[in-house]
DNA sequence: ATTAAATTTTAGACAAATCTAAAAATATTT
DNA sequence: AAATATTTTTAGATTTGTCTAAAATTTAAT
């Protein structure tokens, strides 16, 4: 049985090793949990211990298979609940985020496989993240940040790079939704911008922006 | 902010402090906690200096009005959370406590009250307790245990006084439920066993059953 | 009113998760 | 290749919640 703690831990080393193929540094987790070398040091060994990762002095950390397995089981329980939050009581998808945090911890496999039952089975959490089934079988979906977008075709929104809740207002602000349609217009090659055609108006996004927005060609 | 174990505690005395107007002890605290009575005594200490409790020496605990209204949020997200479980996620009335006893620590004000309206504001859990509302009301209803009731009269059953798994279970195999109607036939009085007419059939009940039923004369 | 029993508190220890400061190992510059 | 900088680990301390064993206090019994 892990901590909640343990958990938090896992899901960074899990995220973190999305990207990168070397060991994860003890750096690299400090920073996301924000906390301390040396705390990441004495919790590496914990989940060492516990066969969730593997580790050598100095070397960095692999998560394991089970590690693997594991991580996937807290994401699940993330993303299930933010859709509980979104479509079931009215929050914004700004507002989920820590209150998710919390509850994926909550230790029952029969609650979490009610609830995606109660859901719908949704395939994607509200930004557009997937959801893994109740094996850890994460449905793959087709997207591209809209930074490597071609100009005259037309895309959806299907997710966000960057959750946080200031990237979220600001697309409210702009009324981009996920499953928002637009027409690329162009690149600008100087700031790295992007001119879309949106509700019938011309919308220039910044590369910050672009760069963290996920669409697919429709 | 409360841990989880503060908030047990708490809730702990609260339960106690409704049928004891003296000081809560010591150690009837630790046999509800399961824990040693000195590990109570060092809760206390937190619990009194977060003036959620008042404590002398050898004297036994008081909850305050800080505290009585503290554990009353907790119970309405405890309760809250088994009517959502139930009635959403179909799970059985013997099936939700151990969840809602994770369930009740998360903290989003927002949360508890979107989860309220979602199921409608109930004013009772699925045994049949008293949901407090989100200023700690907690709405009156009349009910009497079943040894009180009084022969050739109707009743329907209101609530269950011992909520473990195993009574409810007892129940379901007499189908017995809330909203079940039935007439009083007959108090034993050399134990104190009930016998009534529930579902055309004869049924007796015994004094631990008939003692732990809640039913309300209709 | 003593004595005996039960309850409650204190003292000291331990595991979990954190921190700071210092040492060890690795990586980067010159 | 040596010197310097960065990263990582260790050592030692702190807080929370727990424990055992012993002391203090209250309650019950003789
Ligand atoms: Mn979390
Ligand atoms: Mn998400
Ligand atoms: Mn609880
Ligand atoms: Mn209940």
């Amino acid at each position: 049985m892990l901590t909640h703690t343990e958990e938090n831990y896992l899901k960074v080393i899990y995220h973190l090793s999305q990207t990168e193929d070397e060991g994860i540094s003890t750096n690299a987790i400090a920073q996301k949990i924000d906390t301390k070398a040396s705390s990441v040091t004495d919790m590496i060994k914990k989940l060492k211990e516990k066969k969730l990762i593997t580790h050598e002095r100095y070397q960095g950390v692999f998560i394991t298979t089970l590690g693997l397995q594991t991580a996937k089981m807290i994401i699940r329980k993330h993303r299930l609940w933010e859709v509980f939050l979104v479509n079931k009581l009215n929050f914004n998808w700004d507002e989920v985020h820590d209150v998710a945090e919390e509850l994926e911890h909550i230790k029952s496999e029969k609650l979490i496989n009610a609830l995606d039952a109660f859901l719908g089975f949704p395939k994607e959490d509200p930004h557009g993240d997937p959801i893994p089934n109740s094996k850890g079988e994460i449905p793959y979906r087709e997207k591209e940040l809209l930074t490597e977008t071609k100009i005259n075709h037309k895309y959806m929104c299907v997710g966000v790079k960057d959750t946080s809740a200031a990237f979220l207002q600001y697309l409210d602000r702009q009324k981009i939704a996920l499953g928002s349609t637009f027409t690329v217009l162009k690149h600008e090659n100087f700031d790295h911008s992007v001119t879309i055609l949106f509700q019938e108006n011309e919308l220039t996004l910044s590369k910050v922006v672009a760069h963290n927005l996920f669409v697919k060609k429709i």
